[in-house]
DNA sequence: TAGCATTGCGAAAACGGTTTAGAACTTTTC
DNA sequence: GAAAAGTTCTAAACCGTTTTCGCAATGCTA
């Protein structure tokens, strides 16, 4: 309620005095501040951020684009974990996060990313868990805004990536090491994550001198249950069945499973079942699932620390990929 | 970039006239407002929210409390669903949402949530996942703001709650209809939700002629694997062995569940297990668990229609709590 | 044609801060 | 003892809007 006012007329000091005192500027007494500080605290003072953010243009606030198509962005255990690392992260340094969303009205058309980005004048943006390619994503992430992407490379924008190569190679090389030759990859759509992992899929298992039949590698869709079910079932009815499948991730697994139940099969006994994340979820499953964890929590928290490293310093930060 | 004095420039006519045009009022002729919109077009005119806010007193921007102490709220596959839909919800009605917290430093010391509100201009606020006794939390809800808390009541605020006596009601019927006289129940700890499930738990099997003895109702915690698996165990020592466990919630039960086959039983052969939330996991376990399905979608739903409507119509607004 | 309502627009004061330039005063320097 | 330097504070412009009030011009009525 009270403003910057107020405490001046309390204090008998001028409106920039106190703003001075409270903001740490050096031409201000020990005593005139000190006076200040304490009229503030009595009076119950806040500062009001919009009036801040008006002149400095600085609103210590970040937006989070969260989100794909099915609205369904915070519900996948993986993204959620990013999210809320991510949220500690920027808290800790004062700053908030709030969601970018195109649905706000401007006039009569909505907006887009960028604009709404504009309009809330955030100070940065963290993206993930969309659609890269979706024009609007790209206008938004060649903004002059500084940017993070989460698992999407782009040229001159600092990203954080999970480490798609190394791990599936360690999940081949695991699996290869439980005896298995047969082995199968039901793979997420195409995008970078899919092709590094598919890539590396690949060329693990080629340098054990197994070849990868074109009927292993099958096409599914990451976090799709059904999907991943019907893909699985085409898998077994190959002539030479798999003795062990990699899905796409721990949750689309759980329609991998399904269809090798339904089929009468057991696991592990009769086909080995590897999945992808390392969500908690994943080790409560009976069968336990094999399974790659990735570091969500320092995701999360690089994402926000490169981002405020670059709203805070923009001329000597280096913008740079993280591979976790 | 462009600012209404440059479309005022551009169109030749008077910085309020702009703002006028752009805000529907009457006195603003046809034609002026249709050049001042295309000037406005052209322009890529956005306007500066923090200015309007600042004019206006409202930033058409909600708060959302989404944490319990751990963090890890968002990781709560119950809350993250009732999210996610407040958020769309909010999105339809050109609200936008961000995280309040308490860790943004005011002077030396960090702000409550309360300040935080404050700070941020909130128009409103939810609440949930929280221990709600906090002073901090309370000193919240019991401001002049706006509020709307999900799963637990305050005497004259809005609030959107499961449908506990009745969801724990039906699920009772449920198990005594497959045969079972011997329930226990492992549930969370002592909360509004808590005690209108214990009491309903009981009432229902009561009514049924069915006394629960106190060694059948365990304390264990939401959300708490491994309180859970301590709270079966000590079920199972029972000389007489319940034939059927309700566990707090469905991720909790997965303590539950391993417990229980720790101990060399199976499920449902020696001993039944029914969680609580009906989030898409317990229906991917195995075995397939018994649970009570609730309407997340709705109550994320109805939690941001009821805030909007109290916030644009504060004197029509009749506050009520809605059970879902 | 005088009087009056209506229509369309502009001037200017907010909203609550930040920040630059300089004023007033004190201390140091030579 | 005057000039230079340092210290502490203030005045005022500014950020980009909204909104009240008033003013002119026009149309209408009698």
């Amino acid at each position: 309620m009270a403003n910057i006012k107020d405490i001046a007329v309390k204090c008998g000091l001028s409106v920039s005095t106190i703003s001075k005192a409270l903001n740490g500027y050096t031409d201000i007494s020990k005593e005139t501040k000190q006076k200040v500080v304490k009229a503030a605290e009595e009076c119950g003072y806040l500062p009001n951020s919009m009036a801040r953010a008006l002149k400095t243009n600085r609103t210590h606030n970040l937006g989070v684009l969260f989100a794909d198509e099915a609205h369904s962005g915070l519900k996948q255990e993986y993204f959620a974990a990013v999210l809320d690392a991510f949220k500690v992260e920027a808290e800790q340094n004062s700053y908030d996060i709030t969601f970018i969303s195109h649905n706000m009205n401007l006039n009569t058309r909505p907006m887009t990313y960028l604009e709404h980005c504009r309009y809330r004048n955030f100070d940065g943006v963290c993206v993930a868990c969309v659609e890269f390619q979706q024009p609007e994503v790209l206008e938004l992430i060649n903004s002059d805004l500084p940017v993070v992407t989460i698992d999407h490379v782009f040229n001159n924008h600092a990203s954080i990536n999970s480490a798609n190569v190394a791990d599936m190679s360690d999940l081949v090389k695991y699996i290869y090491g439980m005896g298995h030759r047969k082995i199968a990859y039901v793979h997420g759509k195409k995008s970078a994550v899919t092709e590094q992992r598919l890539t590396s899929f690949c060329r693990t298992l080629h340098d054990f001198g197994v070849d990868v039949p074109p009927s292993y590698l099958v096409l599914s869709a990451y976090h799709d249950i059904q999907a991943t079910k019907t893909a699985v079932q085409q898998l077994l009815t190959l002539p030479d069945r798999p003795t062990c499948i990699v899905m796409p991730d721990d949750y689309a697994a759980l329609g991998g499973i399904e269809a090798i139940e339904s089929a009468g099969l057991r696991i592990p006994d009769d086909i080995s079942v590897a999945g992808y994340d390392g969500i908690p979820l994943s080790q409560m499953l009976r069968p336990r699932l094999t399974t790659v964890r990735q570091d969500t929590e320092r995701m999360g928290r690089e994402a926000a620390k490169r981002l405020i490293e670059q709203i805070e310093n923009p001329l000597t930060t280096i913008v740079e990929n993280l591979t976790v």
